[in-house]
DNA sequence: CTCACAACTGCAAGCGCTTCCACACACTAC
DNA sequence: GTAGTGTGTGGAAGCGCTTGCAGTTGTGAG
């Protein structure tokens, strides 16, 4: 393999002005710089990120750890974040934590110690103080997408608001009958998500005086099958139906739109339904949504971390909200007289 | 931080010993290895894994290269290799190409390049005689997944015998109108996958003796969205549609599903679809499709490679055909007299 | 003309490990 | 007894880069 050496020797420079030239870093002349890009070149010359990371302590490396890659927020922000780390030259480390908790533990106990990465993105991870406090030791920062962090840079959506913001629409619609399709408690525990969202929707719900039935909340895995089987109960009683169902993610949603179909239901004429995240899908089912953009946000967290790593600088921890956008489409509308 | 030379001086070795100790190589005598460990995990020692590459040639670290992280199959692909990679202790660095083909370029000429990776897992990418040259210049084994890789290892299902199972199994119901679903030239480009499903649809059916339709041939982008598209303008024309559609992806069968929905059609009763993939929606849609266990690739695309990696063995380059099933569920049935 | 200073360059010391080699020692086999 | 074998250990030479430092040159100011 060709090694730096064989490039200084056939730009006649020695291996330290190489180095220099073609990291950009330092004086070098012109002349020096030109040819050592040359000889780089023309002996197909590929740097050894190991070697150049011992000696500089920069790695080159991202590691973005999410929950699953399934998931079509999560595989989304994996989208926008690798597209962002490709341009910038960055190679990126996936860990998938998936349902074995034992891999949550090696994931930050062992393998995000070994110096290998630069900075860590965790997505809808809480952290966990001593989890924190270990990556800053090794000024490891972090960024984390999907709720607070403390110490820690955050990109996230403001939950609440946005819930309230859904359903008001439906109430503006004139739906009084809303049921909310919630997340598991499993979901729950790192930021609360499903029950930020949950707690918007029932302000929501209150200020506009409607009541808010407990057997119209039920809860699923965030997954279009999960949400499918629990809707599916929760539509099953004709006689006390509700005239809308806002789910708290689209999958969830689009889970919802599948049983109503099997019951016969139509959309949005018998059920208005919508959801939150802006998923793929939700074009050809015309599903009204709250995009959250989970993409630019994966490519935001890069951004963040990448401009003060680059730069030599620490990164301060901030608070980013991440602008959402209310799409109508047209699983939502004025209920039918007949459904009251 | 601590390194190994703390470690040494704590456990009273030097520090060849704890490296040989904690890492398994060579002889140490049973105290040592002890002492090594316990001094390590006193100190919460985690290996540097930039300097222990350097010096091994070894990384830990395998590389994945997909053309999406959004589609089923590459997402399932993602997830059976991670999860065996981490059981290993190896890391998985994620190379997502897209559809900036610039992306696909640096990926394959600099970034694989850069010696972070012991090995390379190709996802439906039909490398060039040269990007595999390279790769096997450096002694970078590659698995293909999805298709055949001149001089690699490949994981692959027999599309042609699976694309005829999934027709002759609409044929044995009795339908002979059978449309097919297929993929859009630029998805025949790599491993002519579409072209190849395609064949086999048209051979079971000639064998059949069944006249195969050009407008009922249509494409897609192997997505829902898409499928759902093509599907209308195929269903669109009432006297005359096909009573049952093959898609040659649960993605596409999902669409075509929706689209059916979308003009009053039942399923299975006025109209059979079926897919292949194994998707997890298949289950809430009842869809009928041919499994082919893509998180099952993964994972045995690494055990393909940390064998003889491990081993310090070379990898010999072998085909492996993994094995699929039929999976009946309620989306296909005997034909009704009606629409014939 | 000298001096201070900047621009450029090379030497060499690491970065934190792995592993070759040499050596010490304990055996077994003759 | 000696030679031969195998096991356990430490010294030290790298792995292929980066970067502090010092040295060389060129420049404008005094």
């Amino acid at each position: 393999m060709t090694g730096i050496k064989d490039v200084a020797e056939r730009a006649g420079l020695s291996v330290a002005t190489v180095s220099r030239a073609l990291s950009g870093k330092g004086n070098v002349s012109p002349t020096s710089r030109e040819r050592a890009r040359a000889a780089a070149s023309e002996l197909g010359f590929v740097l050894s990120y190991h070697a150049s990371s011992l000696a500089s302590g920069r790695t080159h490396n991202v590691g973005l750890v999410v929950p699953s890659v399934h998931r079509w927020f999560f595989s989304a922000v994996i989208e926008g974040a690798s597209a962002a780390l490709l341009e910038a030259g960055y190679d990126l480390t996936l860990y998938n934590i998936g349902e074995n908790p034992e891999h949550r533990h090696s994931v930050f106990n062992d393998f995000l110690l070994r110096k290998r990465v630069d900075a860590v993105i965790a997505v809808s991870l809480e952290l966990s103080e001593a989890e924190i406090q270990q990556l800053h030791a090794m000024h490891r920062p972090i960024v984390g997408i999907g709720g607070p962090l403390p110490g820690a840079s955050t990109i996230r959506i403001d939950d609440s608001a946005i819930a309230r913001k859904a359903t008001n629409h439906l109430l503006g619609l004139g739906h009084t009958k809303i049921a909310h399709i919630t997340g598991n408690e499993a979901y729950d525990q790192d930021f609360h998500l499903p029950g930020t969202r949950r707690s918007g929707f029932e302000e929501a719900m209150n200020d506009a005086g409607c009541p808010v039935r407990p057997e119209w909340i039920v809860s699923a895995d965030f997954t279009i099958e999960g949400a499918y089987a629990a809707a599916r109960q929760l539509l099953a009683s004709a006689p006390d139906r509700p005239s809308a169902v806002f789910a708290a993610s689209d999958e969830m949603a689009i889970g919802t739109i599948l049983a109503a179909r099997d019951f016969g239901l139509r959309i949005p004429d018998d059920l208005s339904v919508m959801g939150i995240d802006g998923h793929d899908l939700g074009n050809v089912l015309g599903l009204t949504t709250i995009d959250q953009d989970a993409k630019g946000q994966g490519a935001l967290a890069v951004r963040t971390l990448l401009g003060p790593i680059t730069k030599g600088l620490v990164l301060e921890p901030a608070d980013t909200e991440h602008p959402t956008q209310l799409v109508v489409r047209s699983s939502t509308a004025v209920p039918k007289a007949g459904t009251f």
